[in-house]
DNA sequence: CGTTGAGTTGACCATCGTCAACAGGAGTGG
DNA sequence: CCACTCCTGTTGACGATGGTCAACTCAACG
């Protein structure tokens, strides 16, 4: 559906080092890794980076590539270092869903179930660290301490998606957007640190569908933000002008 | 906010024995359970039913008794044997969310989390096989093998959500009671068997609140349903009369 | 320089939430 | 035993929210 289009204009997400050239892999070691401490990897003991290293492979993809399909057989779990991906189904009748949105940090293949649940494609240029899922599923078995990690970030992954549950269904347009701003915010603040400007490397059309809504509605809702000096509108995101009145939204009830 | 009202009109569901008269406990043995072969306990190798023999009580509610409530300690899990629990969370401004109805089968503590993700509350006699969380915990660290299933089952847990998600925020109100009766239909046939009659001891407010919609509109998609002759209304739920339009509807594009 | 896709804005109107009224059944207290 | 209250469920009227269709701009790319 999409092409290796290839805009460069999200090259620095996540990191402040000029993006990979070509598409092919080079080992990182675990130990430097900059996103380990936010990650399933930080349950690894120091001790044991060395059986990590061994099974990973960091691996780079242009913006708009796929790291795997819907319901196909899962071949890897990934650990994302850089960039940023988007997570979507496709129902029964043909529309899109958007489940989620992954940051540096964010690990794909929870559930470690023998097919994926979801499409995951890079919306920039994104470095990952690529688990095979048998070699990762055998050191599962040798490390309960891993599995329970596993288990617990699956459990706020579910959170999540309750959450998420109740975002779209009890929230104005308006109020979803200044959830889903500040949500933003917050998460690309763990990577990059504090900052008011917010990346969004998505559409509008993915932001739509992620909050339940259609791409035009999501468009007026930000300019609607800007013309009232919430925020303002970048290509590559948007600045939070005034955050008080962005959480007052958010939690205004309806 | 609810009183123990306790009336008994759901008081089969589940099974084909009288209820509970007293809400004391009386431990039923593992090897017998008719909920077994559903729920997490399948991962439990025979030779091993003896130790969840000793772990776990029977315990037995009346309609709108309280299992636990949202953000508290959580004290144990607890496996549903018969009747239906409300599972749902109150957010920051006060709005109350059903994430799910628990039915025979059902377990609750998937996600071993020091405190409670959501509130469940019982709208029928249920009886319920209760696991200490401390001592659960401890026979999960000894058993890999039901650490996995419960992660499975966790992972199941949060793809059923995400279809939610989808559910909610793509689909007309109409679609969205046409999937609710064909699901609800779906998962009493797992513990009643075949039949069209489909069980539904929560309240038209309970379904609005999980379908994201008012009482008043769910109530109107019910009766529409009645009047084109898709189900049929009775005091306990409903009867489907036409599940192939049911279905159409369910997959309809809008 | 033409094509493509993202983003924006406007006009229109269907859907669904809100407010309101009412019926029926269950529990309660005189 | 009956009146009263409370709760659930139902139905109607009305209007705002947000989807649909359409037109247009702009930037990127070949």
């Amino acid at each position: 559906m999409h092409g290796s289009v290839g805009k460069h204009r999200f090259h620095w997400l996540g990191h402040s080092v000029p993006p990979p050239i070509s598409s092919q892999s080079a080992t990182i070691k675990c130990e430097t890794c900059r996103v380990r401490a936010l990650s399933l990897c930080a349950a690894i003991m120091p001790a044991e980076l060395a059986e990590l290293d061994e099974l990973s492979t960091e691996i780079m993809f242009d913006a708009n590539s796929t790291l795997f399909d819907q319901d196909e057989p899962a071949e890897a779990a990934f650990n994302i270092t850089t960039g940023a991906v988007r997570l979507s189904r496709i129902s029964a009748d043909g529309r899109r869903q958007i489940v989620g949105f992954a940051l540096p940090g964010d690990f794909l293949g929870l559930s470690m179930a023998d097919r994926t649940l979801f499409s995951a494609e890079t919306i920039a240029p994104t470095r990952a660290c690529r688990f095979p899922r048998k070699a990762f599923s055998a050191l599962l078995d040798t490390k309960p301490h891993l599995l329970k990690r596993l288990h617990v970030m699956a459990s706020h992954e579910l959170a999540l998606a309750r959450d998420q549950v109740i975002i779209l269904s009890r929230n104005t347009v308006e109020q979803r957007m200044a959830v889903f701003i500040l949500t933003m915010r917050d998460r690309w603040q763990r990577v990059l640190g504090e900052s008011v400007h917010v990346p969004l490397p998505m559409t509008r059309r993915d932001i739509g569908d992620f909050l339940g809504m259609t791409m035009e509605t999501a468009s007026r809702q930000m300019t609607k933000f800007a013309r009232e000096a919430l925020i303002s509108i970048a290509p590559d995101g948007v600045t939070i002008l005034n955050e008080m009145s962005l959480k007052q939204i958010a939690l205004l009830r309806k």
